[in-house]
DNA sequence: GCGTAATGGTTAATCGATTAAGCACTCAAT
DNA sequence: ATTGAGTGCTTAATCGATTAACCATTACGC
């Protein structure tokens, strides 16, 4: 039985579009290529050949050759702290796609951090060269992964800051800054004297420097020794848990280190009976989208997770094809006032 | 100047390990993989190199040779309507990840929608094989591109019901059966008689289904000829937008077929002075996380996103492997029950 | 008419891992 | 002693794309 002749093979490779226009594959290749030592006919049968049999390079055969996979890696070394699956991830894949889309790179998710041989599995994603480079994103401190990557000579972009690699490529935002400005908002706005602070995991850079700033407005208001600090992990459970506390001390206002505590820290004290932004005034921070749905509306720091991503995507693809990293600016930090803090009325 | 001795270089590859070891290449490959051909001895001497190189095969050559890449996509082919970057996509991405880390498959995210030589970047994926297969969510109905990658021969999993396509492997809840149950909820336990349904954009099919099941509820109470249907497209937006046309009509109840179309719509009848749940009754549907943070907080259908994206990841693999499809289970509709339908107090 | 360029390809090597087939060499059984 | 079976590796081919090096033609200048 014959085979039809409309049967295109279930893998279309050079040498059957060769075979089809009678050259042979380092023809079709460079015609593919558009060669100049190619004929222009040639070039437009090779092409015509080519779609009609739907070819397709191999990536791995091109990968082999080229001794690059065309693709970069997006890596969250840290599964534990309710990283992956939070919207705040949504925001950095869609800043990463988007850039990644426009190199024509393809993108791989890891988060694996199984460890064979000594190596976790996203390691393993660059040593593979599965891909090109890797964006890093939510590490803690001190995690030995990054250093691992940093210093493997593998172009890596890190999302965060990171004092401990200082000439890291890395993209951040000022979190001193921010939460001391978020602060001052409460203290010089609201006229709130008794603060407290819902920490994230101290493990982490970010919970670390919004502490920071948040002592910075307090000390500068002479009120340091005057606050309550409560160490909470980011989660909304964790904001949960402080309530208590932030009412036993008769505090006036709260600073969450992210908007996930604080919609669990309002919720609990509204259970709790007490008013906000009436009696307590509340501020967040991240502004992923969750603090504009809650009622009322969590006053916060907007965190411009999605171009911060794509500020490391550009930086990444540098790397790859130049090999200088061009400093990136730091975003300025900008206050998303809702109602939580008093500053409006809280619509209803 | 002589290289120092524990320069390593910066791709390891077989040959070097071998060299290390005085054996040939495929002496090494073969112990690496445990055949029995390779005395015991050898073996350990090969892996123990093999670390102290920081030996990793390369994907490239090794995808290659077996004519597999080891990866599997997730395509969204549709970034226009609000998806990508939504909190639905979250879920998938998490439920996905998490079979994929299992099977020691890399994960490709795929979205571009580009075309070239008639090729969209995510057919591109599976055709150039960077892929052993695909998970295709929110396609539209009568999108090409699932007609092409279903018939590719190329193993692909659906997610979402394509009547179209009743031999292409997918996953899905029954949305015409949710809807109906939560549309009934307004009627048989609220007593509502004036509902509205909110649809999605009718080129999904979800939006389609969940339309039928509002109005087999309401054709069963028998009041299908008073009810008002304004199209929507997912989108907050949306929501809002319908906000007039519900009140206009003296709505006593709304069915919006997500949570999305819900909360905008919550927003604008309460700043124009309607009570919900008092006057009207709001349910949603989707349950990714808004409905649960709003306030009153939204009576919805708990869609199990990352279940569903768990069970088409293992349904992907065993294509890929067996190329049996086992049937998947359609998990049950799961109400929950909040405040936005009248049920219980709003917190306060 | 003859060297010199172009023109338009082909040949062969390469990227790295894998595996069938082959080849020494040892040991045991007939 | 001689075949037979193991044992433990090596040789060589392969996967698909790319590219440097090479080889035929034809065209052209003087």
């Amino acid at each position: 039985m014959p085979e039809a002749t409309t049967t295109r093979p279930a893998r279309v490779t050079l040498r059957h579009v060769a075979e089809r226009v009678g050259l042979t594959p380092a023809a079709v290749s460079m015609a593919l290529s558009g060669s100049s030592r190619i004929s222009e006919k040639t070039k437009v049968a090779v092409r015509e050949a080519a779609a009609e049999l739907g070819y397709v390079p191999s990536s791995a055969g091109r990968a082999l050759r080229r001794q690059q996979s065309g693709a970069i890696a997006l890596i969250v070394p840290n599964t534990t702290h309710h990283v992956f699956g939070h919207l705040y991830f949504m925001h950095v894949l869609t800043g990463v796609a988007s850039v990644a889309n426009g190199q024509d790179a393809q993108l791989l998710v890891s988060t694996n951090a199984d460890e064979a041989d000594g190596i976790t599995a996203y390691e393993r994603v660059l040593r593979s060269r599965s891909a090109d480079g890797a964006i890093v994103t939510s590490a803690a401190i001190g995690d030995p992964n990054v250093e691992r990557l940093t210093t493997s000579g593998l172009p890596v972009v890190l999302i965060g800051r990171f004092p401990e690699f200082p000439e890291a490529p890395s993209v951040w935002i000022d979190d001193v800054a921010s939460s001391r400005a978020i602060t001052e908002h409460l203290l010089q706005v609201h006229g709130r004297r008794r603060l407290v602070h819902v920490t994230g995991p101290l493990d982490h850079q970010t919970a670390v420097d919004r502490r920071e700033g948040f002592l910075a407005a307090v000390r500068a208001a002479g009120i340091e020794h005057d606050c309550l600090m409560v160490e909470g992990d980011f989660s909304e459970q964790s904001g949960t848990d402080a309530a208590d506390a932030i009412r036993d001390w008769h505090a006036d206002g709260v600073v969450f280190a992210n908007d996930d505590m604080a919609f669990g820290g309002m919720l609990a004290l509204r259970v709790a009976g007490v008013d906000i932004p009436g009696q307590v005034s509340v501020v967040g921070f991240d502004d992923f989208g969750l603090a504009r749905s809650t009622t009322p509306g969590i006053t916060t720091v907007h965190v411009p997770a999605e171009s911060i991503a794509e500020t490391a995507a550009h930086l990444l693809f540098a790397l790859i094809s130049g090999g200088v990293a061009p400093v990136a600016p730091t975003p300025e930090p900008e206050l998303r006032i809702r109602e939580s803090c008093g500053c409006r009325p809280a619509p209803s």
